[in-house]
DNA sequence: GTAATTCCTAAACCTAACTTTAGCTCAAGC
DNA sequence: GCTTGAGCTAAAGTTAGGTTTAGGAATTAC
């Protein structure tokens, strides 16, 4: 087991759980900056442990790894992050959790409202609606339940 | 536009707000299932506009096209589904939803828990928890903030 | 009847987040 | 001191969910 001199990706990988080559990747992605010893072989500090946990619980979140990284960036290197440096970070992390959340029961509130309605055939149906499209996450143009400038009426009265 | 044969890939993207490749796609991955005119073009059921939208939507709810697939095999083809038909696969909707809408606040409450505590230090973090792992999605084994066999503590005394 | 659309297929390309492979070097145990 | 395991790099492969491209053929509009 490493000691003094900083530990290896093997063992980084052993407590963390996360493959080699993932961590590999992390560094080519700029989350983690070990160092090299003599031989070449990467050394990492022991709070990248820490540091490999917050990547995986960001991800968690539903963060991707560039976005980590902005994260990440206003951490301190080569130390545990504080109760200021985490509170800081949170607040990002509790706002993108709380929109997700939101989404999805709202989508569960209106999935609800459709068992009752019949669904999928009604105009009144709130999948259904315009005004629900905010919930929409996609970055093209698309029209749930085909609601477009003409009716759905109009449609189904041209067989 | 089209009327009694069938409506074409084009006028069924435009209603739906879908790209016709992912039509095309849809279809290769067993979604929809359209016939050939005698030129050798696309036509669809006037129903899978709605097909097409109970696709993007369930999407929105995180499932995958696979899983979609299972939906829509106990769909009638061809037709409109009717109250029964959406409520059967409301079931199922529901309890995925639910299940994702959990794991989600769980996530957030165990956040909420460390900006009190100071977290990624000390061992009492919810999100540092054992019992906690549960909430993982990923396949492989990985062990949230370090925690193994080998004690935080002891891997901290051991410089 | 001809020009402009739309549609066709097959194959290549794309992004994210990794893993696998190949061929080679380093470090550790006995 | 030698064998074995751990580590190295670069490049290719993987999965999901599509898009883009190339080169034709069918439809529609006038």
């Amino acid at each position: 087991m490493p000691q003094s001199a900083g530990i290896s990706i093997g063992y980084l990988a052993e407590r963390t759980g996360l493959a080699v080559s993932a961590i590999r990747y992390y560094e080519a992605q700029g989350l983690v900056e070990p160092w090299r010893n003599a031989g070449g072989q990467r050394r990492f500090h022991r709070a990248d442990i820490r540091r490999m946990s917050f990547i995986m619980i960001a991800q968690q979140f539903g963060f991707s790894l560039p976005e980590i990284r902005g994260f990440l960036r206003s951490l301190p290197g080569g130390r545990t992050p504080t109760k200021d440096d985490w509170a800081r970070i949170s607040e990002d992390f509790r706002s993108h959790l709380d929109q997700r959340i939101e989404t999805l029961v709202k989508l569960r509130d209106n999935l609800d409202g459709c068992i009752g309605c019949g669904c999928l055939s009604l105009p009144n149906c709130k999948l259904y609606n315009p005004e629900d499209r905010a919930a929409q996450k996609g970055q093209g143009p698309r029209y749930l339940m085909g609601d477009r400038p003409e009716t759905e009426a109009e449609a189904e009265n041209a067989p």
